[in-house]
RNA sequence: GGGCGGUUAGCUCAGUGGUUAGAGCGCUUGCUUCACACGCAAGAGGUCACUGGUUCAAGUCCAGUACUGCCCACCA
């Protein structure tokens, strides 16, 4: 073993350990028939470029859960994998071709494919190795690209059962369309802000015989009014139903359009008349539906005017809305304008303004795939964690709209639907077809849309696994486990799953949904490029290891919560590395020197801490189960710091150099344990130390295998720890009488301790005291207090033991007093509270038994000790 | 417009009905004590946002209020 430096070095022993892992192979699971396994799909993340530390939260949350189950022995497999990411990759590629001067235009769509496929394999190799640098225990064998033959079977075969079951259909319907990206999107895809805009009102001239009347709209886009083809009213208006059938004149374009009556005109809004666009609004659009007015499309793709738009042709719709506007001006229509904000729905990716237009489109017809996505949640097959994201679900569920899933992109699963030249019918298959299936013509052409990358994110609990064939992964590991995720893609994914893995499997995909909340930075703000305010996980990794960085994002987290990370929790997360370092460095040293042969019986202190250590894993176990991650690794370094650490090591120490009973058993064993239950959460430094701690032969060659520790009930040991704790208050006290009195440590004062109950254990710490609380010497008397205090001697009332403490010189007797008779008012207020509560029938007869007891209990020894406060107070006076 | 969070120490957050509310960081004081100054010891610091209710018992459950954040929605 090499030397063990005074600081742990994450850097070397991250490397070293997560290749041994690798050589090993714990991380791919062994098929055992007759064990459930446990299984997470990692939500793979887009080829865009490198890791984020949302990423790293994700990472981390899942490893955490992995490794512990794979430590309790079931199978356990992490899928590893990445997402083509259709629109986000395709435009992270088109910027760099920006950059170099060309466009994925002049490449041609072949060419341009090329390119993203180059893009495609940097960026998974630096994605996997990044996630290695973090320590995920994930099955690297089974590692899946969206767009790997496997998956792209199983998106052709689940869009030609969706088609042939009539679940998916193309129809001319108005969708969110971006001019830059030039793609439909789905609602999902459409970020709405809050924007300060102007509503305009406009006279249309009515068609009468006298003329010179007019219907008033309010419009905050003037520039569709060349594609309108109706004015509405709400048909209860009283004031407008009267002009219901008459016809109107559209300003420029002097085309004549009908006033008609509609239910969705608001009577409240704006003049209570509406201009109908029926290609360019989704309210508009279904009013055409139901009335059966025709659709003017005024935009080319770009969203510059297109030949609809008369005298404006070419302009961009900025433009061409200033245009219009001076135009109406001019003829007198435009009446007034007034400020108006509304919600402007922008492109998720590129962030360019969506145009509502009406095109031909793929569709998912959603309801009957979502009843029985409800179903599931609502019968408990599906369970969300935490609870509160339930409703969320149901909610977005129960309103959800038909999904558009063609993407007029490049990148991505082409739509498996081929037109035929000659009779102009459809053919969709899984295999690309040589033919027409309806007139057998060769003259086809397949689709050129791709689909919505979440299509084929939406099928990753299953494709991955080999469906639609019938593998052995898919009989043994399907349904997976726990989807854990952020709660921001709810809907975008962790629903699509649901939906159709049911579909597909007809099983939930998923047990657990666990959501994770979002990672921000130390001012509460979201981490974006813009700001600069990214934390890079592999810097992160770089300046204090990995393993500070997974406690950073874990500890003291609560599920769904949104958790901030800056600098003082990295340094946390370091800081405990090291002293858990430290306190192994410490037991290896003494093990060198040290004997080994276990004392008997078992000290006090021993028992004592082999007890708590048992009540953290059987706590550690409970909040394990219940996703309480954060709290479980809190539990483990309080246990490592404050007890294990600060009170246990600081014991055997004094027993070492006593030549007292030998504490390296004890001292190994508790560390060896709590090393295994910190090991999900601090992987790397927990290995390195359990590799240099000695072990028995039969115990397996990693921590990563080891078994998780469980609580033995015969270890628990109630009267240690009372002990111990009186061992504890005693030093405690001691010390702070020491510093209040400005007593230097070189100063050593003699400590008289006297014990109504355990003296016999007391008097075998001597030692441990007259060390801890540099105290000499000391003795300890049964029984009670058989000497008044005065003014060279201090006493401290400890439940059950007072202490006498001569110091010569240091007492105030005014100043004691004082301070006993605050202890004495602390104490009076406290039994005063209980003794009301116990002389409250209610109380009494209502409570709980054992709570009642333990009132009493309370009771009794804070009575006891008030008593004595007292009494002490009396002799002082 | 609808829904969901949050409000606990100076800051960032835990706290899963049981009564003297915790941690990390920061602060004060004292320590280079032979595992660790990335540390040790001692301490200060809280009407748990507000109002009412349920309960023997409320930081915890319920209702409302205020402030704050987020999500959803066809706000011409």
């Amino acid at each position: 073993m090499p030397e063990m430096p005074k600081a742990y070095e994450p850097g070397k022993a991250e490397s070293r350990w997560y290749s041994f892992w690798l050589e090993k192979g714990y991380f791919t699971p062994r098929i055992d028939p007759v064990r459930k396994p446990f299984v997470i799909i990692m939500p793979p993340p887009n080829v865009t470029g490198e890791l984020h530390v949302g990423h790293a939260l994700t990472a981390t949350v899942e490893d955490i859960m992995v490794r512990w189950h794979r430590m309790m022995g079931e199978p356990t497999l992490w899928l590893p994998g990445v997402d083509h990411a259709g629109i986000a990759t395709q435009w992270v590629v088109e910027q760099r071709l920006l950059a170099e001067g060309t466009s994925r235009h002049a490449l041609g769509r072949e060419k341009f494919i090329e390119r993203v496929w180059e893009w495609v394999s940097r960026c998974r190799g630096t994605i996997a190795q990044q996630h290695q640098r973090l320590g995920v225990s994930c099955d690297w064998s089974r590692e899946r690209f969206t767009l790997d033959p496997g998956p792209c079977r199983a998106v052709r075969t689940t869009f030609v059962n969706l088609y042939r079951k009539g679940l998916i259909y193309r129809g001319e319907r108005i969708i969110n369309w971006c001019p830059r990206c030039q793609t439909a999107l789905s609602d999902l895809e459409v970020q709405h802000k809050e924007m300060e805009g102007r509503l305009y009102y406009i006279r249309y001239p009515l068609v009468t015989q006298d003329g010179g009347q007019f219907i008033t709209v309010a419009t905050t886009r003037p520039e569709t009014l060349l594609g309108d083809t109706a004015v509405a009213v709400n048909p209860g208006d009283g004031r407008l139903k009267h002009l219901v059938g008459k016809k109107a004149v559209l300003p420029v374009l002097k085309r004549v359009i009908p006033v008609i009556a509609d239910e969705a005109v608001e009577l409240s809004f704006g003049t209570g008349a509406v201009k109908i666009t029926p290609a360019h609004d989704p309210v508009d659009f279904e009013v055409s539906q139901r009335q059966g007015l025709p659709l003017v499309n005024i935009f080319h793709p770009d969203a510059t005017m297109n030949e609809n738009a008369g005298p404006y042709q070419g302009m961009d719709r900025f433009q061409c809305r200033k245009a219009i506007l001076a135009d109406l001006e001019r003829e007198g229509l435009l009446v007034k304008t007034e400020p108006h904000s509304h919600s402007v729905g922008h492109c998720d990716r590129c962030g360019t303004m969506v145009e509502p237009r009406v095109s031909p489109q793929w569709f998912v017809r959603i309801g009957p795939l979502a009843a029985k996505g409800i179903q599931a949640v609502v019968d408990g097959r599906i369970t969300i964690v935490p609870e509160r994201f339930t409703k969320v679900y149901l909610n977005w569920m129960e309103n959800i709209r038909d999904w558009c899933i063609s993407r007029q992109l490049w990148w991505g699963h082409r739509i498996p639907v081929w037109h035929c030249r000659k009779c102009g019918k459809e053919t969709v298959s899984v295999d690309d077809p040589a033919s027409c299936a309806h007139c057998g013509s060769g003259d086809i052409v397949q689709d050129s849309d791709v689909l919505d990358t979440w299509f084929s994110s939406g099928l990753w609990t299953h494709s991955t696994l080999g469906w639609p064939d019938d593998t052995e992964d898919m009989r043994y590991f399907y349904p997976t486990t726990v989807m854990e995720t952020g709660y921001d893609i709810l809907f975008f994914w962790v629903a699509r799953m649901i939906m159709l893995g049911l579909e597909n499997t007809g099983e939930a995909p998923f047990r657990w949904v666990y959501l994770h909340g979002l990672v921000r930075d130390e001012k509460g703000e979201k981490m974006s490029k813009v700001k600069g305010n990214v934390l890079n996980p592999i810097e992160a990794i770089g300046t204090y290891g990995a393993d500070a960085l997974r406690f950073a994002l874990t500890t003291g987290s609560t599920p769904g919560n949104d958790t901030k990370i800056s600098a003082q929790r990295l340094e946390a997360g370091r800081n405990f590395a090291n002293k858990l370092w430290n306190a192994a460095r410490f037991v290896i040293m003494s093990l060198e020197a040290g004997e080994v042969a276990p004392a008997v019986p078992l000290p006090v202190e021993d028992r004592w801490v082999i007890s708590r250590l048992n009540r953290v894993a059987d706590r550690v176990g409970q909040l394990m189960r219940d996703f309480q991650f954060g709290e479980a690794e809190r539990q483990v370094y309080d246990f490592i710091w404050d007890e294990y650490c600060d009170w246990y090591i600081e014991v055997a120490k004094v027993r070492m150099r006593s030549g007292g009973p030998p504490p390296l058993p004890v001292l190994v064993r508790v560390l060896e344990t709590s090393l295994r239950l910190l090991h999900p959460f601090m992987p790397f430094v927990t290995e390195e130390l359990w590799q240099r701690l000695p072990r028995e032969g039969r115990q397996p060659d990693s921590i990563v295998v080891a078994p998780y520790p469980a609580c033995d009930e015969k270890e628990l040991d109630t009267g240690a720890e009372r002990v111990m704790g009186t061992i504890i208050e005693i030093v405690r006290s001691i010390r702070n009488i020491r510093a209040q009195f400005r007593i230097p440590l070189e100063r050593w004062m003699e400590a008289r301790i006297y014990a109504a109950e355990g003296q016999a254990e007391l008097a075998r710490h001597v030692p441990t005291i007259e060390t801890l609380a540099r105290t000499r010497p000391v003795s300890v008397f049964p029984g009670e207090r058989r000497e008044a205090p005065d003014k060279e001697t201090l006493a401290l009332v400890l439940p059950g033991v007072e202490v006498l403490l001569p110091l010569k010189g240091v007492v105030d007797l005014d100043v004691e007093r004082k301070r006993l008779a605050d202890e004495v008012a602390a104490a009076e207020k406290f039994a005063g509270s209980i003794r009301s509560r116990l002389d409250d029938d209610a109380f009494c007869s209502r409570a709980p038994a054992e709570v009642v007891e333990k009132e009493r209990e309370k009771l009794i020894s804070a009575t006891e000790r008030l008593e004595r406060l007292r009494s002490l107070l009396a002799q002082l006076q």
